[in-house]
DNA sequence: TCCATCCTCTGACCTTAGTCAGAGGATGGA
DNA sequence: TCCATCCTCTGACTAAGGTCAGAGGATGGA
């Protein structure tokens, strides 16, 4: 990360805090608070909890309950309970809220417009393909990895999620009871570790490494949701699981694979691995993998 | 402009004030309002007129004057009234203003690096260069073209800057009075006119167009400044100028140039401008290029 | 020298965007 | 049936970020 990076990436941060940020002010308030045009788009076309509505937006419930007055004071929402548990109460738009609400809509085009139409059509290629390409990599940066217990439900979604996945690819199917997988305790200190990748609070991946003692450390069950895909993400997870790898004193990395996860093989090799012997006697295995990891430098 | 356009616009402006509009509160604001901090870093190392500051941030000179009340309780600036015109008041940093300026410069860095941190080399690479575009693109969409009179002070500014450019670029040198230029009131309604290009209210170039009753029209005097190059200006004052010159009834538009013009001739290429023999005796034209302009599409 | 204009400042006022404490109804498990 | 907990709401309060009118000193041209 040198300083040519980061002063580019400063001049990037003034010009669109500046200009879009200006522009989305000025398109989206016009005739109300952007604290109200925000809860209005929120609620959506078939409404939404209240407290849904505050987890989201990230405001304090006497806030949320006072921008709702005064929603409804203007027509534009309903309050009611929900059936289900009448602690909770659900807001609806209303006819007028939901014309409202396509305004505020109508007016997110026109500030994307705005920004498209004194460029002729190579130029808004171009934009449009940059804007992408920062999205994406934006994106990619905002994905946290933590440690997690593999009894952790974000854990068990990915996990699921994970063996789903495997049963349909497999030619073979998959039956998770077949398989040599590692128990919950293998994947908890001591025994290794199991990170979740997290995409704004969501589960969007795992990764598990196993550090049997006297033993090449393993990984596990990666998975990447299919949404988090092309972010860069399983690289990220190698790269963090040889480097907890390589700070518990491994010096050799290993992993089995089946011959349907084509992408995933592509990403061990590009990552360095090599292709070994079976040192294991999985049955859904088709490639064995290794990588030597003294002197890896971090990053 | 289609739909998927205008989406992905959306898109990055959602991802984009979201993401690094929150970080750059975050960052900017932790111990003082984010106002203030904007001030402290527009006044600079050297110091400026308050009323620059309150055109720059385009803020009520009740409010500036308040925050400036602020940053002087706090020692960080001083006010004092300029020299030569005593109304004017001039802001200063102490020293302790640019120990705290220089606070803000470093947690842009750091909220720029943590943009950056979580990618790998190759991402972050690909980041900067689609982040140097999106900057590109949206600069030159930020561009705004006003006819004006030529003799208004920003035309009278690019023309010189035009001239002078000229001198030292010609081989032979410019001298305005052996040119066949046009006067005053060649680019002025109802014979001609004169457009000017303002980025953030900086003239950035000018084109001319001359409309001689029963004659082609004519483009003379078009010049972009340095700092605005790369952003398909010329284009855009070129595709302008059909439009104005078909809007007259015109059915040709040409033009002469220098060689030594050489991205000119270039881009008149490329507009679809064709070389034809001499149609004037201009003394420093080396090149005269034509353009039949009817039906062509506006835009 | 006078007067209109310019620049800045102050006081009064406003909205937005919150925070915090506690009231009060609804729920669910003991 | 009771009670802790959950969810929402209200009242009281705050800071930030302004707007507006007018005061008052400085300036410059007639």
């Amino acid at each position: 990360m040198d300083a040519t990076q980061i002063d580019q990436v400063r001049r990037f941060n003034r010009a669109v805090t500046e200009r879009v940020g200006v522009l989305h002010d000025h398109y989206l308030g016009r005739d109300r608070p952007i604290g109200e045009a925000r809860l209005l788009w929120e609620i959506g076309e078939h409404g939404q909890d209240v407290r849904w509505l505050r987890e989201r937006l990230g405001l304090d419930s006497g806030y949320v309950s006072r921008l709702l007055r005064s929603l409804e004071g203007d027509g534009l929402v309903t309050v009611q309970p929900q059936p289900r548990d009448r602690r909770v109460r659900t807001v609806r738009l209303t006819e007028a809220g939901r014309a409202e609400r396509a305004l505020v809509d109508r007016r997110s085009d026109e500030l994307a417009g705005s920004l498209l139409e004194p460029l002729n059509a190579v130029q808004r290629d171009r934009l449009v393909t940059a804007m992408a390409e920062v999205n994406r990599l934006l994106t990619a940066a905002t994905v946290v990895l933590h440690p997690v217990a593999p009894d952790h439900p974000d854990a068990q979604y990915c996990l699921q999620s994970y063996f789903g996945e495997l049963r349909e690819r497999f030619a073979s199917g998959f039956d998770p009871v077949r398989s040599l997988l590692p128990d919950a305790g293998e994947l908890q200190s001591p025994h290794g570790l199991l990170l979740v990748a997290r995409l704004h609070g969501e589960p969007v991946g795992c990764a598990g490494l196993k550090l049997p003692p006297g033993a090449p450390a393993e990984i596990k069950r990666m998975w990447v949701a299919p949404q988090a895909r092309g972010l860069g993400l399983g690289r990220r997870f190698v790269a963090e699981l040889v480097a907890q790898a390589a700070r518990h004193g491994c010096d050799v990395l290993r992993l089995d694979t089946n011959e349907a996860l084509t992408a995933a093989i592509g990403l061990y090799r590009s990552c360095g691995f090599e292709e070994v012997a079976a040192f294991n006697d999985e049955p859904y295995a088709h490639h064995w993998f290794e990588k030597r990891i003294t002197g890896v430098p971090p990053g």
